[in-house]
DNA sequence: ATGAAAGCGCTAACAT
DNA sequence: ATGTTAGCGCTTTCAT
């Protein structure tokens, strides 16, 4: 491999005898030219191993061939699958992604919109770290398209992708439903959350076609955590409702009433069954399959469609909710025995 | 907040009253230029809000201010935090990141590496997702620095960066002792992987200074896998060897031998202490404190120092080892009584 | 179908 | 200390 090569157009015309223009427009395949000389100039530029210079192209064009992309503070948070997702469909594009990450204050938002604005960039992606809270819209910051991932905005036009989290409390109540539970409870964080009401409206509506209801939310005053997960399984084994399965928020909680139901002696999945939300062993490496049963939201995917939204020129406008899939693990299938 | 403004150097020189070339110098804070000057020009940019076009300062200066990083398949695996790390510290320094995601193979990699030359990056960082292979080192393939996190490169003198394991095991290792532990066990992955042999070899040397050794070490045949973990600690009781800790290759190991411990009838750490390693929990939203005790490989502040030797000039050579840092939870210190 | 020429908005000699 | 001028390597009219 050599060093970035100083071969220009210029020289690729000279070599195959032809105008600076007609070299251009031939290795771009545009307007008309002649097979021969077409040829005579794809070859050439072969032989000399000629490497356009992006930054010149972008710079006579106006169009720079990359999108940006702001996260918010994307360590330990939902964001990092997101980008990567992103990242990787702009590059089967052919782009490239300029990523910034900082907080989404107002200083250091204006201050990396102009970096990205002055860099020309052919769109933006802002990625948030939570659905549930929304940010200023900074869609006419830019003449260029922006779309927001898991993140709302103030601006119901803008095209902010977020997890369908209705379908992820289906999926959820479709399963316990399937392997023939039907006392099924629901513990989350604080309703206050959007995306809380969302996935208990969604078990809700799988119960509703059944005919039955959770025999229990408990939500108030919830946190994402395990310590609340403990909490809240240990507060509805007392409150005495009779429960065979156990809908949770999130991975955290889910773990946390496990270690409370098997504490209490009962076994999970056999007397009560358990479904979480996240996936979050299968984002990290060597993860465990069988383990516990979760609904996963898919967030590479999500990053990967808000990217084919901003490069495909379409005009989604509003929230567009992407599907999320069931993983189901042991906690709510018992293993097969050996 | 307007759309990029179209208002250009030659506008600002103009307004100011002075000459393009005064204009860029004092933009710039190059040059000697009378403060007067400089002043009635700083200011009419910010009246114009005149946003330099990077794209053409690049093109005109031929340094694009733009740092590449390639990572290898990043979902999943242990790069997003070494990704967002170098992103937040190039972000400081005011350069951007042009990011690509795919495999390693020769065919992406290579063009991927055409895709980061054509574009006129100062330097290069290469993401891998293990430092337990070798990519045939690139560095001669581009004429500007080029970096190695978590990877290592078939060149010596490549600047390497990977997380301090041998350090990791003594940290470890000083932690068990500390809290009076004296019969100490070693349970990894297969020893194939030269990072698992770093770790163990930590532990020993943190031991040999109390003149103690591990008595048992379980790697031969092992996996990163929960699965190993419980197998593992059962082979290790089964063995009879008299145990008071055990240090884990990584978190998953340590949720396995937990597993096994408890279901014998042991407790954790009253009987028998834990200590991981990946601070898995902590990457994640949400995390638990004072859950397992675990060393953290520091991976995001190893990204940052990658990045930072990229930008800051500087000319290392060969392994950049980085500091990890111990997380003390309750599976080594039982949790205060309340 | 091809070529000539005018920029794109800056930086960086080189003058003064 | 400031101005003049020549590019950087490409795209894109406009001719021919």
């Amino acid at each position: 491999m050599s060093p970035a090569s100083q071969v220009t157009l210029s020289d690729v015309a000279s070599v195959a005898g032809v105008s600076l223009s007609t070299a251009s427009r031939a290795l771009r395949g545009e307007g008309r030219i002649a097979q021969a000389t077409r040829d005579r100039i794809v070859d050439a530029a072969r032989r000399l191993d000629f490497q356009p210079n992006m930054l010149a192209q972008s710079f006579a064009s106006g169009r720079s061939r990359t999108v940006g992309i702001l996260s918010q503070r994307a360590v330990g948070t939902f964001s990092a699958p997101i980008i990567i997702g992103a990242v990787r469909e702009l590059g089967q594009s052919d782009n490239a992604t300029l990523l910034y990450d900082a907080d989404f204050s107002l200083q250091t938002l204006t201050s990396n919109i102009r970096k990205l604005q002055s860099r020309r960039i052919d769109a933006l992606l802002m990625v948030g770290d939570t659905p549930d809270r929304a940010l200023p819209s900074v869609t006419d910051a830019f003449p260029v398209p922006v779309a927001y991932a898991f993140l709302g905005t103030t601006d119901p036009d803008d095209a902010v992708f977020l997890p369908d989290y209705v379908q992820a409390g289906r999926l959820a109540g479709e399963h316990l439903l399937e392997i023939g539970r039907t006392r099924i409870a629901h513990i989350s964080a604080a309703p206050t959350e959007a995306t809380v009401r969302l996935r208990e409206q969604g078990v809700r509506e799988s119960l509703q076609d059944a005919d039955l209801d959770l025999v229990a939310s408990l939500t108030e005053g919830g946190t994402w955590s395990r310590q609340w997960g403990v909490l809240a399984a240990e507060r509805l084994l007392a409150s005495g409702v009779d429960v065979d399965a156990i809908f949770c928020g999130n991975d955290q909680i889910a773990f946390g009433a496990i270690e409370t139901l098997r504490a209490r002696g009962l076994r999970v999945p056999d007397d009560v069954a358990i479904v979480g939300m996240d996936n979050w062993p299968g984002v990290m490496p060597h993860q465990d399959v069988n383990g516990l049963t979760t609904v996963d939201p898919r967030l590479t995917e999500l990053g990967a469609a808000a990217a084919a939204y901003l490069t495909g020129g379409q005009s989604a406008t509003g929230a567009q909710v992407q599907p999320c899939s069931l993983i189901i693990g042991q906690s709510t299938v018992p293993p097969v025995a050996a």
